[in-house]
DNA sequence: TCGCTCCATGAAAAGGTTTACACTGATCGT
DNA sequence: ACGATCAGTGTAAACCTTTTCATGGAGCGA
């Protein structure tokens, strides 16, 4: 229609620079009067890259991921990418899988907090090119936040509040973040001169705080780091209907900052992780991989939001 | 490597029933060997079919939305299909043109609850076959749910706990949910001659409950049904800031029974909306419309789940 | 034994792009 | 005025499947 080859249609659109300026427009004109896009399939046959992402979550239905996937979204579509996403139901066999049927139609996956075993992670990011978000494992490039320096805010806030003795909540024994916050815990109790009582592993779900309220009363400490916020919210919930105080009995911690923590009372104090960052800053390495580019590794900031979950000591 | 012409090894995959069963495996047990999987993108190219479905929704961060996306996202996976995820950031302009990129590489797509105008949806429907999620179009297939029953049974409740006059929280004008259910309450009240205090309309979000939360103190009624859960939980917020007893002094009834709903104090009384069963739904319907099927609407049903923020009239 | 049917398979076209290569005409330097 | 260069465009192959049509052989009835 345009009275060119198809040829010419292609550079026009894709390689502008290289055709005449007249004859581009006239193509470009009668493109969009006909509503013509070209077909991404096609295309990926022939340049091997499909314009897709691929993402995939644990659990969608656990208020931190959401925004990770808004994130993704967001960044995948101003660089004109398209994002499958895949929910693993928390089901740890089915992930590996579920990457790699995924795998054949992307050009690359974002990885969320996979439970994944490490070889196999290693193995799988070999097969596609893979950027893990909040999870690192070396030679994999990953989105990460500076935990060690969220704890240490933590802890500083509840020892400038008075606080000597402090409980922390652990969640799932094979999440590497679990494994990440009780090290920084440790790390940063320790130089504190705090005494650190521990309890878990329970799962990172309201559940999970109210079936470990109670041992944590029994522990006597006078304030208590959660896992993540639901698990938090699971302490406030039960510390509620037994009737504990917060923060006038027992300060309560979490960490993540979902948009929840805002909306109860008291509003929860809590370390806040960079969420739609990380999944963009995710997708921006993903392409920066897939140009050749060799970023390792992104560590995003942390920030205690203290709100009215902790107060001075009893 | 199997000793046989391509044609017979995608017969040997595809359709195995026209290949002799020792050809068969052997290609089989090859391409097992091998890894060997279609490359989904060319066989679309001649098929017609992707396998791919699209899913847009309005909001992830709002909490009713993901547990749609994980019911699409089972769903779709259980019949082999991929799926595109689009977040349109509440962006009503973006919606359309977000729907027909993605429309050109997927079978067909589920939109839930749009905010798009009637005929700009009507259009959109034509040109992609389009499942409706919570919003009805005559002539679209579409998948709801029963908000007159629910209404009902929430203004049953509340009549039997002695409330006489009810106050609503709209929400978004232009929301096709909003306007079934001040439909359906009007209906409901005015069968059972309760009086009914309209008031918002506000951001379907916690902060549109909490702004209009003094308005409803003002109205001096005792019972407050909102748009939504979210808007039911800022009311409780600002209630519980400003003193107000919850139930004592005024019932706060939900919609939609998002996760949240239970773990705030009191615990939300709400109607339940179905949700993954609506995305379960929303893929069924799509995938019967791609078989040439015309199932035109399915309405699932709502339950009134009692919890602790109704009580009796004051 | 002949001809027919039917089953299993192969050859080739088709699907919509992109790109390597070839071609044309104009510009430039000499 | 001639050849070389270069910009702009077209031709055709390639990407990986699926599907139509054709082919060959076996089985069967007469």
């Amino acid at each position: 229609m345009a009275g060119v080859s198809t040829a010419t249609v292609t550079r026009a659109l894709s390689t502008p620079e290289v055709v005449r300026p007249d004859t581009r427009e006239r193509v470009r004109e009668v493109a969009a009067s006909l509503g013509y896009h070209p077909n991404r399939a096609a295309r990926g046959l022939i340049t091997g890259r499909t314009g897709n992402l691929g993402l995939l979550v644990p659990d969608l239905a656990n208020p931190f991921f959401p925004s990770i996937v808004k994130g993704v979204q967001a960044r995948a579509h101003e660089a004109d990418h398209a994002v499958f996403l895949a929910d693993t139901d928390e089901d740890v066999a089915a992930e590996a899988g579920l990457v790699r049927k995924l795998a054949k139609q992307v050009d690359g996956m974002v990885l969320c907090s996979p439970r994944m075993a490490e070889p196999e992670l290693r193995k799988l990011s070999a097969e596609v090119p893979t950027v893990l978000v909040y999870r690192r494992i070396p030679g994999v490039p990953s989105v990460t936040a500076e935990f060690l320096d969220g704890m240490r805010q933590a802890v500083n806030h509840l020892v400038a509040l008075g606080h000597k003795e402090i409980a922390y909540v652990a969640g799932p024994r094979s999440s590497w973040a679990n494994r990440e916050r009780v090290r920084s815990l440790r790390a940063v109790t320790r130089k504190a001169g705090v005494e650190l009582a521990e309890m878990g592993n329970v799962a990172p779900q309201f559940h999970g705080g109210v079936s470990v309220a109670d041992r944590v009363l029994a522990a006597k400490v006078t304030a208590v780091i959660a896992y993540n916020d639901l698990v938090a919210l699971g302490l406030l919930h039960r510390f509620a209907a037994r009737g504990v105080a917060v923060p006038g009995d027992v300060s309560v911690l979490g960490f993540d900052d979902i948009p929840l923590a805002e909306m109860v009372h008291p509003a929860l104090t809590t370390v806040a992780l960079p969420k739609e960052e990380a999944g963009q800053a995710g997708v921006d390495l993903l392409l920066r991989l897939l140009d050749g580019h060799q970023e390792v590794r992104r560590e995003l900031p942390t920030q205690l939001m203290v709100r009215g979950s902790t107060g001075p000591a009893r």
